[in-house]
DNA sequence: TCCGTAACCTACTATTGCGTAAGTTACTCT
DNA sequence: AGAGTAACTTACGCAATAGTAGGTTACGGA
């Protein structure tokens, strides 16, 4: 009894459904939901179409399995972060935790960022993304709350952090030779804290 | 000779072109590009398909179209508001130029932020909204170059004051009693600029 | 060894949606 | 009026692709 024979390409259902999530967050990653085709899925895994409507349904089916995985993954990390410390520090690993995802996992953050199937009533968002800024915006609220600031700023906050990383950690991937992790958190940490200490006042445009 | 006669649905030349552009901007914007089918551009405008094809050539030719006008509008905007004033006062009006762009014009600012019809080598970003950053950071690295500042800096602080205001501003159009553009502009300039000016020195993290 | 079942495949159907060919209507100018 | 042209239509070809029906192969236990 033994699971792994390697001359068929046969796996188990859990292997192969395993194998199915993993590709199936490449090639949404490179297309994008609407321009990714189920054929090219199976391709890359090397079994035909039908295997994977018996695990997911459908092409929405596994859609919907990667996205669960990434969301649960990255708000896991950023809620893992803001638990102890002083609330700067929560705000620094916070960053570094969400810096580090998109790094480390590239492909899932760009199927976070990318077209859901339908956009909903809504009109312009990845949806996706903005579900994970209102998501982090409950954790900076408890946060916030326990820690006496106005909580009311918080979601402004957990939208301005998410957009930022999202778009200089982008343009940090990609670049020549990015600085490291750490110095773009704090860079980002201390621009957004300094305007996090005084969002509650009222500070007038210049003329 | 008249050129308006109501009877027939019949249009000039520019007037069906204008129309055509206004309607895809809509529904490029609902849908995004690869959701989004000629035949509802067709039938919003009242129209066959064929027409659409005599004016663009067909759905990347109006797709390209839209997105050049959007691009050229908000990039004018950006580079007016830098022209004059102090650095701040420029990043102020930058800021402030963005978010007005965001709330007057939603339908495009949601088309620059959605899927481009084939996302090219790069892996993840839509890449109109990482062009306009790209731009931006152009206009910023002359501007802080001319008022003495780090000019390597520049990149990092266009991508994440994109970022910043396009989920930001995102969050503020949907919200329920949003406060104003000025509030929330002076707020991320508060932000923006104090990070900015700390920006040349090595912040470290927190332990 | 042989049987049941889990994993897998070939070969379709149906739909959608881009793009085009060829012809028709209405406006305008002489 | 009637000729020429600009605006528009119907009706199609064709390619991609989501999803399915039904059959086939290999594995593993009794």
């Amino acid at each position: 009894m033994q699971k792994k024979n390697k001359p068929s390409g046969r796996l188990t259902a859990a292997a192969r459904r395993a194998q199915l999530i993993e590709i199936g967050r490449e090639v949404f990653a490179e297309r994008g939901y609407g321009a990714t085709s189920v054929e090219e899925i199976a391709a890359r895994a090397k079994v035909s179409k039908p295997i994977l409507y018996d695990h997911f349904g459908g092409k929405e089916g596994l859609y919907a399995v990667v996205v669960d995985r990434e969301m649960e993954y990255i708000l896991n990390r950023m809620a893992e972060a803001v638990t102890i410390g002083s609330p700067r520090a929560r705000l620094e690993k916070a960053t570094l935790a969400y810096l580090t995802y998109v790094r480390e996992r590239p492909q899932g953050f760009a199927v976070l960022l990318r077209d859901a199937p339908q956009q909903q009533l809504n009109g312009s968002m990845p949806a996706l993304m903005y579900e994970l800024a209102d998501r982090i915006g409950d954790v900076f609220t408890e946060q916030f709350r326990e820690a006496g600031y106005d909580p009311k700023s918080a979601p402004i906050y957990a939208h301005a952090l998410v957009g930022m990383v999202a778009f200089v950690g982008q343009w940090w991937t990609e670049g020549d030779k990015p600085p490291s992790v750490e110095t773009v958190a704090s860079h980002i940490t201390a621009l957004a804290w300094r305007g996090l200490r005084q969002l509650p006042k009222k500070p007038s445009l210049l003329k």
